[in-house]
DNA sequence: CTGCGTAAG
DNA sequence: TTTTCTTACGCAG
């Protein structure tokens, strides 16, 4: 008998694991990795979180005891990341036909053999990426995603199944026993205001979220719960989905390492964000119709908050870094000079693939017909961001504002000069 | 069509 | 001195 099952492989505390993978020295260590700015943790290896370190930590307030525990901090180094990331799913992909990247460190791949095959192939996925990539992940296999995601907690949870937990392989009492004592908010798609709800209703546990009347459930939260009902039940209702090409939106944002007060420092941060945003449209082949730039005071300060923001609408879809630097200077006027900005961002939207409408010449601008934009992307996407740039977009040395990231990894995988040397002796 | 609430990692 | 960033979807108005 052979039935259609799904598997959920995602990497332990995958950013920890990527900087683990290059540098040994930090196994069996409690090791963090930053947000940007360095500003606190956004992830953590065990022992880390034995020591009693949770996400949002700031750093500030670690770092006096860092040395004491042997606590290790490393910067995000999201190329690094995003590499490794690329990586992990082309392995699974020599696995499966299906593969669907869920985040940066998940996916679901379909499995169509026999029930008893499932483990074996789940455990030459977990063995392949350990061999050629150093990173450890849990599999998780069943019947919906719903229940693939569950199987995955398990195969991380229960120490015997080391890692790899098929659903459908357990037996009934046991599948049923996790599920009575699951908490319902553990399970996918249940957060914190749903599980209050449900719980208002004694729905506490998987188990009694998948035994609730649908009609009843899909009243009372919608539609996208009763799925999940569903799929606890083992009726598969969210299917594996193509990789989606396209977005409707783009953001670039960043908050600044020291609060930025002036229209002058805010030019430079628009003209910056505007090209790292154009970066980002060039390279899913895509042009913007519209552009929002934005900033923002800081959420803990209450008293001075502003969040000024200006909409523009372009003549006609564009991914040159000229116009939408311009355009983005529309900011300027909209904010209070000596008000303290702790965060902007650049938002895209309307987006179109790109030569979709011909541009129409009547508008286009004089530099268009230099190719200066086209110019400037290309030395920026084959030398770096920091190779070229119109304002302060293009500096070497970094800005006061822009984040810090003072304890970062090579980018072992994607820059030759960066790359891990080993010596043989 | 848009903004908001909710959720995810 | 802190407290990430990004994407997606359903639903109400």
């Amino acid at each position: 008998m052979s039935k259609h099952l799904l598997a959920l492989v995602d990497v332990n505390s995958f950013y920890v694991s990527c900087e683990r993978a290059f540098d040994p020295t930090l196994e069996g260590r409690p090791v963090l990795v930053l947000s940007n700015n360095d500003g606190c943790a956004v992830a953590m290896s065990a022992e880390a979180k034995e020591l009693g370190i949770t996400v949002g930590a700031p750093w500030f307030k670690l770092a006096p005891n860092a040395q004491r525990h042997g606590l290790v901090a490393r910067s995000s180094n999201y190329e690094l990341y995003g590499d490794m990331s690329h990586r992990f799913l082309q392995v699974i992909g020599e696995h499966s036909h299906e593969v669907e990247k869920y985040s940066i460190d998940e996916a679901f791949a379909g499995y169509g053999g026999p029930l008893q095959g499932a483990g074996p192939w789940a455990e030459r996925i977990r063995r392949d990426i350990a061999e050629r990539l150093s990173l450890p992940v849990g599999i998780g296999v069943g019947a919906t995603k719903t229940l693939a995601k569950l199987a995955n907690l398990a195969a991380k949870r229960v120490p015997g199944m080391r890692g790899v937990c098929v659903w459908d392989g357990l037996d009934a009492e046991y599948r049923d026993w996790v599920m009575s004592r699951l908490p319902v908010q553990q399970i996918w798609g249940v957060g914190p205001r749903s599980a209050k709800k449900l719980a208002a209703h004694g729905v506490t546990t998987a188990a009694a979220l998948r035994d609730a009347d649908a009609q009843f459930v899909r009243r009372l939260l919608g539609v996208t719960m009763m799925r999940t009902v569903l799929e606890l039940r083992g009726q598969p209702c969210i299917q594996l989905e193509e990789e989606r090409e396209f977005r409707d939106s783009l953001v670039f944002s960043r908050s600044f390492s020291t609060p930025v007060s002036t229209r002058e420092i805010m030019a430079q941060v628009m003209a910056s964000y505007a090209q790292r945003a154009c970066t980002r449209l060039n390279s899913r082949s895509t042009e913007a119709k519209t552009l929002t730039a934005w900033a923002m005071t800081s959420q803990f300060n209450s008293a001075a908050e502003d969040s000024p923001s200006a909409t523009l609408s372009l003549p006609a879809p564009t991914n040159d870094p000229v116009l939408l630097t311009r355009a983005a200077q529309a900011l300027l006027p909209r904010m209070t000079e000596g008000t303290r900005y702790t965060k902007a961002g650049i938002t895209l939207t309307d987006l179109s693939p790109r030569g979709a409408q011909p541009a129409f010449d009547l508008f286009a601008e004089p530099q268009q017909d230099k190719g200066i934009g086209p110019l400037l992307q290309q030395v920026r996407e084959k030398s770096g961001t920091d190779a070229i740039g119109m304002g302060r977009g293009g500096m070497r040395t970094a800005a006061e504002w822009e984040m810090r990231r003072e304890m970062m990894s090579p980018r072992y995988t994607t820059r030759w000069q960066e790359m891990l040397e080993v010596h043989a002796r």
